[in-house]
DNA sequence: CGCCATTCTTGACTTCGGTCATGTGGGTGG
DNA sequence: CCACCCACATGACCGAAGTCAAGAATGGCG
């Protein structure tokens, strides 16, 4: 847990109030401020938005705390405002896959709360974190008036199942390295040339989320240095953009076969 | 293409005309009850369900027919109602991932037809099949109405999520045997003792479904050997269900560490 | 400043799964 | 009825990735 918790003491009081709507926070403001700007809210019918955020629970999370568990009743949506989040799931085995990993703007658990159904995956904070929480209800009693909000909860569920789709076509038909190069590709927004990105969080973290070891995540790395990857710390330097797509994109086979 | 198509010239006159109601064709009969008995159907308030059934367009597909490809855009939900019918993906390098494989009473593009979204995926008939299409519109407009229809639709769609992330955590938490023992052991419905099944699909799309190549299917199949599956064609005995679940959930470090 | 825990990297080794080549059996069409 | 084409199985080979172990680099905390 974290120690330094006077900004944790301040949202607790927030979190106590479940009316914190005139609270001259200004750190308070920001996250609504994100909270708006997430993919969620954003497609909610702009005359609800008010009243669904006034209605939400605001709460910290220190690294490495549980927002829910694998099994548990679902209640709420989740809309984090800060830090990263994982969700995973526990194999019978015992190993952890996780399966996504969200940050700022970024909501989960729509499909779950709504049916009230037990949550198929476990959330942990991995970094501290704000997170916003929507109570399945407030949801629900404004869908029997206004279907539309139905429309928008569907948006962002898709655009989970859609994600997934990517996950999986990754494992059956990508390399480690390519994975890792695609990751890459995603946090380097400029469309060719040089580039440098810092790593969002832990290796030990991006290993898990690409399916694999931390230490063959160290061998693809070292791997994609021919591709014109260097990476030191949580930084991360491309030399060229398209030639990495170029590399995530080649077959396989092609790459000893042909070459 | 299906050369005996007596029955899909039937079927295509019934899908030009778009109010087949009152057809007195017993198969088409059947098919509405597998249509009610689908789990979107199913959980459609039932004053709807009539309506929905009968502004459906109802057709046959060839094996290898395509009933959609990725991109195009959505605009009804799929009911399979016969046959097998596989969503698939094909990744830049050329690779094709399996993403999942439906049959009778189940449904998919809920999410994206709403939306008239592009598909992610695209989707093919594996085998003969009977679909059933509900136009997006229709669902829409019933939806502006009662709000409740939203919600039995995210059901469907969350299901998807649920089977997807399934399908994420065993490949990045189980070897391929593994995968295989599961696979076998959602086809048996039995608890305990022994079993025998008949594989649903050819083992191609198998080894598709499941993250390998074909050859690799084959060893997966007699490294079961060891744990009481014995296959031929495409029938399978299970020995002891208990004794495959076991090797199913054994992590892989501990078979060889441990043992 | 120095200790300690954790993360990260590297190396040796093993296993898993993909690729290619070959052989076999079953089914379809001529 | 035979030829042909698939799906499928098997073996040889190899690269990819997991396991184990050891060491280096970090970062927090006393």
């Amino acid at each position: 847990m974290r120690l330094t918790n006077q900004a944790t003491g301040v949202i607790a009081q927030r979190l106590s109030a479940s009316a914190p709507a005139k609270v001259p926070d200004v750190t308070h403001d920001a996250h609504k401020l994100v909270a708006r700007k997430s993919l969620l809210v954003r497609s909610l019918p702009e005359q609800h938005v008010e009243h669904v955020l006034s209605h939400a629970l605001w709460r910290s999370y220190d690294r490495g705390e549980t927002l829910f568990l694998q099994e548990e009743n679902a209640h709420a949506i989740h809309v984090v405002l800060d830090g990263w989040v994982k969700l995973y799931r526990v194999s019978p085995t015992g190993a952890e896959a996780v399966v996504s990993v969200f940050t700022k703007g970024e909501s989960f658990g729509e499909a779950v709360a709504l049916h009230n159904l037990p949550y198929p995956v476990s959330a942990e904070a991995v970094s501290p974190c704000e997170v916003m929480h929507i109570p399945a209800n407030v949801l629900i009693s404004l869908m029997r008036k206004d279907p539309e909000i139905g429309i928008s909860i569907l948006a962002a569920t898709f655009s989970h199942l859609h994600g997934l789709v990517s996950q999986l076509e990754q494992l059956k038909a990508q390399t480690g390295a390519q994975r890792v190069a695609e990751f890459l590709l995603t946090l380097c927004q400029g469309e060719a040339g040089g580039c440098e990105v810092t790593l969002p969080y832990d290796k030990m973290l991006i290993a898990g989320r690409l399916g694999m070891k931390p230490e063959s995540l160290s061998r693809a790395f070292s791997r994609l240095k021919t591709a014109g990857v260097r990476v030191s710390r949580n930084h991360a330097e491309i030399a060229d953009i398209e030639a990495l797509r170029e590399y995530a994109e080649t077959d396989r086979a092609d790459s000893w076969h042909k070459g």
